[in-house]
DNA sequence: AACTATTTATAAGA
DNA sequence: TTCTTATAAATAGTT
């Protein structure tokens, strides 16, 4: 009987492989086994998966496949999403925006209303070009505000990251049929 | 010899299955199996993975691990995502927001020189406090303004969107040494 | 949901 | 790195 030429596949625990190297080899397998699986999901069951994967060594690969269109509109006006079988008690990022752009629509009616009543006296000051300024007329303290904006949403992304490990990332478009087989988006060449 | 008590396991195209209700099987079955290999990958090789899966019939599920002060730095101020072994050409949403966000202070930046040349004349107004307008005190023009902002943001979103298929969404967040055997952020009782 | 024959993934080794 | 192969792990069809 010929001797065995490998071992053979060995069991091994679930914990952190010590070697270095070891560890981006197996880092290289499973991920791009994770990857098929994931494009076999797909195509089997129609469903969408995007998957964002950041190396040992921090390098960014990811998968993605499915309707845009439908990820748009999600994305756009999601309800929370669920988590571990549970609504999520924060919401997801999406809809924390949609809140502050509800409020935000709230503060201005209010502020309409208020300005019709001062100008109740003078001019009907009904001019409503006067909403549609053009952005290349905005004058500093407006563009102070739309400042202070952007930052209050980073902010505000930043406390999401933080309480949910909220992640958006780029992901990789699969044509129509491209996740038909094995066809995986998967790096050729790749250092880890 | 008895009878074999099951078929076994048998070979499947990947294609769509054409049975709801076996799609649906197959879902539940090979998303826990997803999430387990992407459970143990983090564990064994100390990298970081985010899944969003929208079950065929549009039930959102994740999972999610990893630091999250390491996600936060990555999400607010990452290099454009690699994709399949290349840069990204387009960039990241957070570097496009980042951008966005840039442009912005430049053109705050011009309207202040602006500004100051057109008090040359009249007083000094060194008010630096005149920056620090609180949110409360916005007139209406500035919350139109700030209106007009978010609007743009969200469709600036869209088209990234549309053109990378970018998600950003909820995660669960695995306490340090949750995955480190079977635990998966799964949902026990789930409906697809 | 549980079972199990079989396919698929992969740990070591080459 | 890429290939091989023995074995572990996942799972399709059945109950």
């Amino acid at each position: 009987m010929a001797r065995k030429r490998t071992a053979g596949r060995r069991k091994i625990e679930i914990q952190l492989i010590e070697s270095k190297q070891a560890r981006q080899v197996a880092f290289s397998k499973r991920r791009f086994g994770l990857f098929k699986k994931a494009s076999e999901i797909c195509t089997l069951t129609g469903c969408n998966i995007a998957i964002v994967v950041f190396s040992p060594s921090g390098k960014p690969f990811s998968f993605g496949n499915g309707c845009v269109n439908t990820i748009i509109q999600r994305f756009l006006c999601q309800s929370p999403i669920e988590v571990n079988g549970d609504q999520d008690p924060h919401g997801s990022i999406c809809s924390k925006l949609h809140q502050q752009y509800t409020e935000l629509c709230k503060l201005l009616d209010a502020e309409k209303i208020r300005a019709k009543e001062l100008d109740l006296q003078g001019t009907t000051c009904q001019k409503p070009s006067w909403f549609d300024v053009p952005v290349y007329e905005l004058s500093l303290d407006q563009l102070m505000e739309s400042k202070r904006r952007m930052e209050e949403l980073r902010e505000k992304i930043a406390e999401r990251v933080n309480e949910l490990s909220v992640m958006g990332s780029a992901l990789t478009l699969a044509p129509p049929n491209y996740a038909r087989e094995i066809d995986l988006n998967v790096a050729i060449t790749e250092e880890i």
